[in-house]
DNA sequence: CGCGGTAACTGAACATCGTTCAGTTAGGAG
DNA sequence: CTCCTAACTGAACGATGTTCAGTTACCGCG
């Protein structure tokens, strides 16, 4: 049978990257295959290659809408006047993300791409959109740092939570640290916002 | 042929560890496999698994002695009378040592193992004993400090310039930060610093 | 010295994996 | 109605980790 009057091109792609996502969800990435993909969308191994490069295409379709869904999480922080306070709670916001979203979050910073692959360009921008929606709570605690000062506390403050979190989310914080993974954050964002304050 | 006189069985031990270590060395993880390292020392995939539980706790082995040598260039650490300048000179031993043993530090802290196998309890001390290397600078910076507070901040410095080393040596950290990683590890440190010494 | 016994090793097999591609079929165009 | 071509299939290829029945060479014992 050929061109199943099924679904169109583009219902197929969106039911696959749909589907692969359902399986990140509920089985983890590392039961996410050709097989078990095209099995539970109805069609055969051979036909995800007719409409993506590789697997590798269909985790990153994935990984962009995981992103979205941490920019959402950003966006319903609880607002606070208080920059420290501000920053807090963004910060709960993002483990909170990561928490109820763990495989998602995994597929997103531990998948391998194949050696030699570049990242997406669109992947780091929005990334670093993240990473600046932080910065003007920087800014307010001090005032006379300038604007890319307060970027760069961003990044850093981001790359320091999501390294810790992904420590914990493979099972390695533990080798490090024994405390509760909300505590640990919590405290280096304090540690971020007294150097900062500070200049 | 059987128990080939060759090589006693701990002698195949330590040539399946070495020829590990130096798959992983030279071709990085990914092209480690079972036939690939029982090809290297001239053995059938089999006997591995004589030996052996699973190539897991081969990949541990090697883990082992990279550990050990994370600990022997911390020994090397230019000392230093100033702990500032110290807690300086041991972030460069570490990230020294990982630029150059970037596939066996990829080894350590990105290897996947099966899901619900825990992480041996030696191997969770080491990294402890690590933290620990670097906790008695804290305590020069602020002396009224407790040593249980010295060594939390020396766990936490310890886990940002990991998360930053391993997100830099998996091609993540251009993700974030577009600047050299020496600077932002060595800015890490300082955070830490100045945040600790404020109390 | 010779004869088991057993530890060690082999090599084929199994079930996976990602990916490719010749072959088939169904839908739309002429 | 017929043909063309896009879409899909399903078998195949070369990998992977792991298992295990079968074979062999050594060691201890008589």
């Amino acid at each position: 049978m050929a061109r199943r009057a099924d679904h169109t091109k583009e219902e197929l792609v969106e039911m696959v990257i749909v589907a692969a996502r359902d399986i990140i969800v509920e089985e983890g990435i590392d039961n996410l295959s050709a097989r078990s993909l095209s099995r539970r969308i109805g069609y055969t191994p051979g036909t995800l290659y007719n409409h993506f490069k590789d697997l590798d295409e269909i985790v990153t379709a994935v990984n962009a809408r995981t992103i979205d869904g941490v920019a959402e999480a950003f966006s319903l922080a609880t607002p606070s006047a208080d920059p420290r306070q501000m920053l807090h709670n963004y910060c709960d916001a993002f483990i909170g993300f990561i928490d109820r979203n763990q495989h998602l979050w995994q597929a997103l910073f531990e998948f391998r791409r194949a050696p030699g692959v570049p990242v997406p360009e669109w992947y780091r921008r929005s990334i670093a959109a993240l990473a600046e929606t932080i910065a003007p709570s920087f800014l307010a605690i001090r005032p006379t740092a300038s604007a890319a000062e307060a970027a760069e506390a961003g990044k850093l403050v981001f790359a320091s939570i999501h390294s810790v979190s992904s420590l914990q989310n493979s099972g390695r914080l533990a080798l490090l640290l024994d405390r509760d993974t909300h505590a640990v954050v919590h405290e280096l964002v304090d540690i971020h916002i007294k150097a900062f304050a500070q200049g």
